[in-house]
DNA sequence: ATCGGATATCGATGGCTGTCAATATCGACG
DNA sequence: CGTCGATATTGACAGCCATCGATATCCGAT
């Protein structure tokens, strides 16, 4: 019995454009326990969940949420969590395929700033 | 810079001693991103959302909760999950290992059950 | 006691991921 | 335009993980 596996390696979890996987939760995933889902809403929640998967981007996130305008110039960031550069840099960008925050450059420097809408989207797929 | 990597190999992450990780994120992280959190914390966040971090475990919580009394029998779930049965019980072991479902033998069927707590606290930690 | 169905565990395997050093890019400032 | 500091990308490597088949365990029924 269950011969139904999946064949293709997991080509769903690469991101389908452009979309954020916040943007796509947003857009397909009110209640995720609330009602049935779909295999693909319960892709694009797990990629939600993946991004806050790690020690590294949780600690990253709440630093970011914690400074000043909810925002952090990387350099800032590496000192205290503790990793070398281009892995900090690495989970940003997981965060900010994610959705969950969002970059401006000024100037060299390159400042996260915390998405609120992203939190809010997440509580409210876990049932509000 | 950044000499302090982390020579560990992710030690922390295994599970400290029986408690599950809902249980140890209600007992230490009520806000993630209110204040500032440490790197234990962090852990201990990490591990409840890499429990939801795959497509199949969240339809399998969806589909618990849809169900009656919000809990099934894991027969009833691997042919709508389209998976394997030793993949279903691994998967539903992790939901259980994070504290998410609660488990009870019934004659010779499993029966996984929503622990609505679990949720709850997930939502608080992102933020009430 | 045995059988059979339901569930869990084991072992193997391929893919994914976190990490870093090295290097490239980018932007300001001489 | 060349340099320098900040950030991003690349390549490599090790550990983790989702998946399955095979097998063990558990439990009711015969």
């Amino acid at each position: 019995m269950s011969k139904n596996s999946t064949p293709q390696p997991l080509a769903l979890l690469d991101s389908p454009v452009d979309a954020t996987a916040i943007a796509a939760m947003q857009a397909c995933c009110p209640d995720l326990f609330g009602e049935a889902i779909s295999e693909e809403e319960a892709v694009v929640a797990a990629r939600v969940f993946k991004a806050l998967a790690d020690p590294a981007r949780v600690r990253l996130l709440s630093m970011i949420a914690q400074a000043d305008q909810q925002e952090a110039c990387v350099c800032d960031l590496i000192e205290p969590v503790g990793l070398a550069q281009p892995t900090v840099s690495h989970h940003l960008k997981v965060l900010l395929d994610a959705g969950l925050v969002e970059r401006e450059r000024r100037g060299s420097w390159a400042y996260y700033r915390l998405k609120p809408d992203a939190l809010l989207a997440i509580r409210r797929a876990l049932g509000a």
